[in-house]
DNA sequence: ATGACGATTCTATAATTCGGGAAATATAGA
DNA sequence: TCTATATTTCCCGAATTATAGAATCGTCAT
């Protein structure tokens, strides 16, 4: 992944209302949501969440498709798995055993309980 | 972690220029590096340097000790676990078997178990 | 004390991003 | 077709962010 493009997808994430929509599709799974479902859920003006859900889909963190009236999006789990994976390249100079952050999500998942 | 508080952490990072010093300074790992190894390093000027690195400090990204003449920088790789552990929170509906994220940054970790 | 060096802060300008009103587009049902 | 619903696109003022020149601060050596 090159740099440009990973800036360009924390950007996208870099935004309360994206970072929210973005967690909700990725909570929701890969059924996904339809727009206005995602509108009534987060409170956002639908134009507003259109705009965010487009910039979101121009890093690949959501794809759509259509069905019927509405919109179905989900989330883009390739795209943030390659985020993650460049931002973790080369931790610790190679050394996996001083790096906090890749032994700390293997070992308990995190305060949340990510899986 | 706080939505907001996450965000503010993305936003640090998303900007090509903080990205690089950060990637740097993780693979620099505990040890850090100086600014002025860095400017040298990325070509970037002093004084943005210093503007994006007081960037990435706010955020917790990086921790700064004066040496001498030099400042010090290293990654924060607490803020780093935090942010990866909220991005991944209540990932894919708690269904590991469809987590590829968490699965792939286990597997280049080393002897840490999927997901 | 002076000069050199590493780094930061101040300041101004340029560029980008945000939010939401209004209008447009797409689909489904009567 | 006409109407309602779902979503998107266009636009623009306001707010934020980026960049770099110039000045300043802190430390070390002479």
């Amino acid at each position: 992944m090159e740099i440009q493009n990973a800036a360009g997808t924390l950007s996208a994430l870099a935004h309360a209302g994206r970072l929210e929509i973005f967690r909700l599709l990725v909570q929701a799974g890969p059924q996904g949501m339809a727009a206005g479902d995602v509108a009534r859920a987060t409170g956002i003006l639908a134009n507003t969440l259109s705009t965010n859900l487009n910039i979101l889909a121009a890093a690949g963190l959501v794809t759509s498709r259509r069905e019927g009236r509405s919109i179905i999006y989900s989330a883009g789990y390739d795209a943030m798995r390659e985020l993650l994976t460049f931002l973790m390249e080369d931790c610790c100079a190679g050394r996996a055993e001083i790096c906090p952050p890749l032994a700390a999500i293997s070992r308990d998942g995190g305060e949340g309980r990510a899986c």
